[in-house]
DNA sequence: CCGTGCATGGCACTCGGTGTCAAGAGGTAA
DNA sequence: TTACCTCTTGACACCGAGTGCCATGCACGG
């Protein structure tokens, strides 16, 4: 019954308590609706105080939120690994769906949490807080593969734009279709549309 | 001194005190930046209670982003009276573009404001929350004028976002310059890259 | 002049979120 | 074993956003 060796005890109390925060959460949160429940009693429910609470996650949305917010980091990564020549809308298009993939892989949870962020608003504004970071990001990743001047040319914050927009396109079918649709091929039909604009590559400045 | 002889007096009391909490909160604000203004200063400045401000701004980021929100309505409206023919890139073009001249002709304010905005983490959430819900109504909008079903077509929520993202990228150069670029030209490079995609309109429904 | 309606201010209250501090648990060295 | 150190925790006080409630006052219509 022995767990990695160098990972001290703490660490492990530390890892235990967070799942139960989150594990708590979501479970009063997508029951009772997310202003229905306060801060107190989830940190009741995990066996914690409300201070405790802040210590592991910013905010009331966080506890929620973080679950996806990996997406972020795995998008960009996934981006930097696609070979260089490689067509905007080919990159884009496994930048958005091998995340996604690795998301809706624990599909259990995972589409219980899109659910719920899609259909609150302090959620989903957090959400999209994310979003806009990973934009930036995608955006500054794009135009430094493509040799282009960020500054100047609109194309890398336009082609990152459209991609998260195909990304929350994805995102809302397959959180209404209670997970039947699969993310992949609806991944793919979404690139499929707005792929004649991300390879239309001629610069746009001045 | 006459004013509208069917505004009632109290009309009339209502937008001044209306006005002079926006003005109190957008200079203070500004000044010392989000978090470090409490809705009492605001109240103060403007010469009323916070409980008033509350009864014209639903939060302390409304009085802010408010300023903005017509612009949801203005695209819509934009949209619809474009004719019926029209390709899809011309007419979201002009979608985008008449609210954003519009709003940029006042730009001793817009600016300032857009500016803030931008710069502020939660007042640029709610702003994307705003985007949100004008992206829901291009789509449908889009959907119904080219006679597409929005629950089984992706094109609606795609060419809405697409041209929502143009908007912001607009808007952050425009901001970006200090309102030196021109709105109207930059909104016509953007959408310029992004017109491949809006236009192949092939139905992208299984 | 008198009721009616509306805007306001004041107050108490809830809740999200933070700073501070003292106490406990575990791990280590002498 | 004892002394020490670090990390985590709970308790408490505190701030600010936001809301419900009620009494007051001012404009308007009769």
């Amino acid at each position: 019954m022995s767990s990695r060796p160098d990972v001290t005890m703490a660490q492990r109390k530390r890892r235990l308590v967070s799942n139960e925060l989150s594990e708590a959460a979501l479970q009063l949160l997508a029951l009772k609706g997310f202003d229905a429940v306060t801060i107190d009693e989830i940190a009741a429910t995990a066996g914690v105080s409300k201070r405790t609470f802040f210590r592991y996650f910013a905010s009331k949305e966080d506890v929620v939120v973080q679950f996806l917010a990996d997406m972020g980091a795995g998008m960009r990564a996934a981006l930097a690994s696609r070979p260089l020549g490689e067509q905007p809308s080919v990159a884009l298009r496994h930048t958005v769906r091998d995340p996604m993939a690795a998301c809706a892989d624990h599909s259990e949870r995972a589409l219980r949490v899109v659910q719920l962020i899609l259909r609150t608003a302090a959620l989903r504004a957090r959400f999209l807080e994310h979003q806009d970071r990973w934009r930036d990001d995608l955006a500054a990743e794009l135009a430094q593969r493509l040799g282009l001047d960020p500054d100047t040319d609109l194309y890398p914050q336009l082609a990152a734009g459209m991609a998260l927009t195909a990304f929350d396109a994805v995102l809302r079918r397959w959180s209404g279709s209670d997970g039947a649709d699969d993310p992949a091929e609806l991944t793919d039909r979404a690139f499929a549309a707005i792929a004649p604009a991300l390879d239309a590559v001629g610069p746009s400045n001045p």
